[in-house]
DNA sequence: ATGCATGAGAT
DNA sequence: TCTCATGCATA
């Protein structure tokens, strides 16, 4: 069925105001410099994609304001202290949610959060619901789930975790209070349908990306017409599949190359003691 | 739980 | 146009 979506390409779903109808306007420039990790913000050396002992993100500067429409919690603040470099850090809660936490330490906050939330007997959907009401931002169950499971941004981790925490906190110390509902008027946008992409032309998108992750307008063009898509969804395509790479990796690479770091920190100071 | 989609802001 | 945060719809 899945050539339900390749024939024609000339339904548009619902037709914004804004809708870019992006030509072939496109310059080609490949600019491949694609390193395992990425920063939410600026990358200063372009220079070889060495990361040895590098560590996490630094902390995200609040350099644009918060535009959900809602309460923004100003995320952490420019604390500095990131996810420790290669030396002990001195001290920290994993519990406080002021300060910036480690790669670390949303890993275990994570990992206890979902196991509390599923004890007391909340779905993620729950959860997400619960935020709109306690602090204004509604969140989606998919969401919840992508915290859980550190499919998030590290930046975006940090911003969540504050009010996640809070809401354990509210959960399980008021497990029997009445709760308020809130009910969000559903925003009649409409959206295109989902189209699914056969598993032969997903093969070949996926190879595709290996060679070259950031093709250009006119090598969307091409590849859309070859696998018979519309462009825009091959363009989509690629932008979800470069984010779904740099959100899996910004938090799971995070914690090993810090474990690695211990590591190899470890056998160093071995290595040196058979000198002595 | 995850795939495709939207929209705001950054480049 | 890209990235990033986010979510509807679906597997």
């Amino acid at each position: 069925m899945a050539a339900a979506n390749g024939g024609q390409a000339g339904l548009l779903y619902s037709q914004p105001p804004g809708f870019t109808v992006n030509g072939m306007l496109g310059a080609g420039q490949p600019g491949l410099h694609h390193h395992g990790l990425r920063d939410a913000h600026e990358e200063p050396p372009p220079g070889p994609p060495h990361h040895g002992g590098e560590h996490p993100p630094p902390p995200p500067p609040p350099p644009h304001g918060p535009h959900p429409g809602a309460a923004g919690p100003a995320p952490p603040s420019a604390a500095s202290a990131v996810v420790a470099p290669p030396g002990p850090p001195p001290h920290h809660d994993p519990h406080s949610d002021e300060d910036t936490p480690t790669s670390d330490d949303l890993e275990q906050f994570a990992k206890q959060f979902k196991q509390r939330r599923i004890k007391l007997g909340f779905t993620q959907a729950d959860v997400g619901l619960a935020l709109g009401t306690l602090y204004g931002n509604v969140f989606s169950q998919t969401t919840i789930c992508r915290f859980e499971a550190l499919q998030l941004s590290f930046k975006n981790m940090c911003k969540l975790k504050p009010l996640l925490n809070k809401w354990l906190e509210e959960a399980d110390s008021s497990s029997g209070s009445p709760t308020s509902i809130d009910k969000i008027a559903a925003q009649g946008r409409k959206r295109k349908k989902r189209t699914s992409i056969e598993v032969s032309v997903k093969g070949a998108l996926e190879s595709h990306f290996l060679k070259c992750p950031k093709p250009s307008a006119q090598e969307i063009t091409s590849l859309a017409d070859s696998l018979q898509l519309e462009k825009e969804v091959v363009r989509v395509w690629f932008c979800n599949r470069r984010q779904k790479e740099n959100d899996r990796s910004t938090i799971c690479y995070c914690v090993l190359a810090f474990a690695l770091c211990v590591y190899v920190n470890f056998c160093y100071k071995q290595s040196l003691l058979k000198y002595v």
